[in-house]
DNA sequence: AGATAACTGAGAATCGAGTATCATCTCTCC
DNA sequence: GGAGAGATGATACTCGATTCTCAGTTATCT
């Protein structure tokens, strides 16, 4: 097995999602790779300390990754497959909801549902 | 110690809350009663299993319980105290994020900042 | 008061997520 | 091809959240 170039291969996986990752979920999709979970650790770790990656949470417990670059957006989270997707685009009204002596830093959306994919099989 | 009448106390305590409350936060502000952490346990348990509490699950991890019967609402998550608080009100523009395929179920909106108190105190 | 079932607090046990360790492997530079 | 530094996979370990266990307590009914 190849080594030493594990983490941009974890790296890469990450990219190439349509949405963020938690730790395990990259794991699995690197199950063919012999990529231990360690080193997926490891990547996301060093991936946001050097700034290229940053973590969300979402409704349902675990941490997901994705490149930082990325612009505004929000998530689809699919209670059938518990994928998050990414949703670009943003909601209006946020302001009014804040109240008073309150100080709105950052906000969150996550849509729940099903996905294409889940939705399309039930 | 009065006893048997413990989860009650929990179930008001948790009326009371003007958010939801995780079971450490919850036991915590029970802290003077004497009432065991096990016991928070069992009246939430048995709250959501009777059908008047609900459990929910906001960014930061932990799940967080609060009576079932409130109006539609969403929260806003303190980054300070950790505390979350009810916002009545809701937002437009969810349905234009949705992508072709999906369908929505919920949806949830989480304000992050800092809250009143922790404000002030800053 | 006596019997019984439900409730309780304390602490042990369990579980999952994430981290640390270590022997081995790979790359780079001589 | 040999040496050293960094990377890797497996696994043991840590930590916090939640559940389980158990002996003692309390309420209810008689």
């Amino acid at each position: 097995m190849k080594r030493a170039k594990q983490q941009l291969t974890v790296l890469r996986a990450l990219v190439e999602a349509n949405g963020p990752l938690s730790a395990r979920e990259l794991w699995s999709r690197l199950s063919g790779t012999g990529v231990g979970l360690a080193t997926v650790y490891r990547a996301l770790q060093r991936g946001v300390d050097e700034g290229m990656l940053e973590s969300v949470e979402l409704l349902g417990g675990g941490v997901r990754y994705e490149p930082k670059d990325r612009e505004h957006h929000h998530y689809f989270l699919c209670s059938t497959c518990d994928h998050a997707f990414d949703l670009y685009g943003c909601v209006d009204g946020l302001d009014s909801l804040i109240p008073d002596g309150f100080q709105m830093m950052g906000h969150e959306v996550v849509l729940l549902g099903t996905c294409d994919g889940c939705g399309a099989a039930a």
